[in-house]
RNA sequence: GGCGGCGUAGCCAAGCGGCAAAGGCGAGGGACUGCAAAUCCCUUAUUCCCCGGUUCAAAUCCGGGCGCCGCCUCCA
């Protein structure tokens, strides 16, 4: 498989160890809901951790939990409540947003926290190895010690001071040194260390959790597109020159999302809770808007654009449902189209996970269903709809079963339905249509056709919560 | 100013040098219907922001424009 990354800029095949793939995605700052746009690279990096996983890898799937930073402590501070609890409520809120949006567990949330001794030994080596100074309690890292810092995101150094918005802070010695390692003010947040009371600075906690639950070298780290910069530049530069090995063999960068062309942000003030929309047009609606744009380019988020994508979805469910209601049969010929559909699909995502491409597949496949079914062959209807399931279900999708009825109530159904097929033939088309409109109601859709009156379960309406999917 | 990306039908969106440019939504037409809904079928870009160039052949490569966005500050 092929993956575009962003420290050569350009496809690179993905090579692994034996089959387990190590991959490692930025995750939460735990000091509110996570919004709309947050959920994109979990959702996005989800899909391909479970379609390498289809494919037969086995992937070693980490996503830290920031629960120490200014904003949590800033959080704390405004409703009267430690950090430590503002953490630990948005942490638990965290997981629950997971499941609605059907993101697997991921195998380790390492916690920074928790890395706390390990973050402080691992700077200690940095300033022992003269890759970072300590000024007045404070630990620096210095860029000038890493020749190949700006690699990532290519910058040169130089251009770290032109037009540099932030003000240089008088302790650095390069205005792009930044801190491994900050002193605590009185009441915040601390720990014990060689350089007094304090807490760890950002970027370090991803470096460590990443060596400790990965080794030194990870297949894949991925993140949004505004961490490049300083974020893994400044993780790069770390790790790079703490071991001398190369950090990261792929870096994988989502687009972000954007509101009428403008960036989804808690500060712009242009964002909605990631469970408002999933409570609204449910998780997999969600999903399938995401995938349904290159993972690598902005998309733009409206109602109505998650909208259009729970239709599409409720549209590939009513074909899914109504073909596993047919009687069991064989393809009455075999079908040629849906293996060359199948190697489209791979062939598609194995080129830098394409996944609008392989949802265009999909769709197609629906068509050639639809098509079997009208030429009379259930058989082929249901080996369409069996391969839709289990491509999808290679990405997260399509994996909600039929809607169960128990044989009474099919019964009862039979009966209505019979019963409003006689009030039609006696004309008596207001209490039909009543018989109708309470079905509908119920999740009972009355379809009429020339051979009568099938009935289909209506695709359920979201729940927040309601499709948590796991695995 | 520096770095990166994007511009394909009414909208969303694949396409990475060569079949008449996937697919979805919407719209229009048809079948079906007591009406409706749903479903199915058909139609909907002679052309890919503009101008040059390379090539037998370009939406796809190169050069130059125009427009939009992101990062350079905490941010997925």
């Amino acid at each position: 498989m092929k993956l575009y990354n962003t420290l050569s800029r350009r496809l690179e095949e993905l090579k692994v160890d034996g089959n387990t793939v190590r991959m490692y995605v930025c995750g939460p700052t735990v000091y509110d809901l996570i919004h709309i746009g947050n959920a994109r690279p979990m959702i996005v990096f989800d899909a391909l951790r479970r379609y390498l996983e289809s494919r037969g890898y086995t992937v070693i799937y980490v996503q830290n939990v920031t629960d120490i930073e200014d904003k949590i402590i800033r959080r704390a501070q405004e409703e009267g409540r430690t950090a430590d609890e503002v953490a630990a409520h948005y942490t638990e809120e965290y997981f629950r947003d997971l499941a609605a949006l059907g993101v697997a567990r991921p195998t380790h949330s390492p916690r920074a926290t928790a890395y706390v001794p390990q973050m402080v030994a691992f700077v200690e080596q940095l300033v022992a190895s003269g890759h970072a100074y300590v000024v007045d309690g404070d630990v620096y890292f210095s860029v000038e010690s890493f020749p190949a810092y700006g690699k990532l995101s290519g910058r040169a150094r130089e251009e770290q001071e032109a037009g540099a918005r932030v003000e240089v802070d008088e302790k650095k010695r390069h205005p792009g040194d930044f801190a491994l390692w900050k002193r605590s003010k009185p009441g915040e947040p601390s720990w014990p260390s060689p350089w007094g009371e304090g807490r760890p600075g950002w970027h370090t906690e991803c470096v460590v959790m990443s060596r400790d639950l990965l080794g030194e070298t990870v297949d894949i780290h991925a993140g949004g597109s505004d961490l490049i910069f300083p974020h893994h530049e400044n993780e790069l530069a770390q790790a790079e020159a703490a071991t001398g090995k190369p950090f990261v063999r792929i870096w994988l960068h989502n687009g972000l999302l954007t509101v009428r062309g403008e960036r989804m942000g808690k500060s712009v003030g242009n964002f909605a809770y990631a469970r408002d929309v999933v409570g609204k047009y449910g998780g997999e609606a969600v999903r399938y808007f995401y995938l349904a744009r290159d993972w690598r380019k902005p998309l733009d988020f409206s109602d109505e654009a998650v909208a259009e994508a729970k239709r599409t979805v409720d549209r590939v469910y009513d074909f899914l449902w109504a073909a596993e209601a047919l009687p069991d049969a064989a393809p009455s010929e075999p079908l040629p189209e849906l293996a060359a559909l199948e190697e489209r699909f791979h062939a598609v995502l194995e080129e830098d996970f394409t996944t609008p491409g392989a949802l265009g597949v999909l769709q197609e496949i629906v068509g050639v269903g639809h098509a079997r079914r009208q030429a009379g062959d259930l058989g082929g209807a249901k080996a369409a709809a069996t391969l839709v399931r289990r491509l999808g279900g290679s990405l997260g999708l399509f994996g909600t079963p039929r809607p169960a009825t128990s044989a009474l109530a099919d019964d009862l159904i039979q009966l209505l339905v019979e019963l409003r097929a006689e009030l039609r033939t006696a004309k008596q088309f207001a209490l039909a249509d009543r018989v109708r409109e309470r079905l509908f109601a119920l999740g009972v859709e009355l379809r009429d056709g020339p051979e009568g009156t099938r009935w289909a379960l209506r695709p359920p309406s979201p729940e927040p919560g309601a499709r948590a999917g796991e695995g």
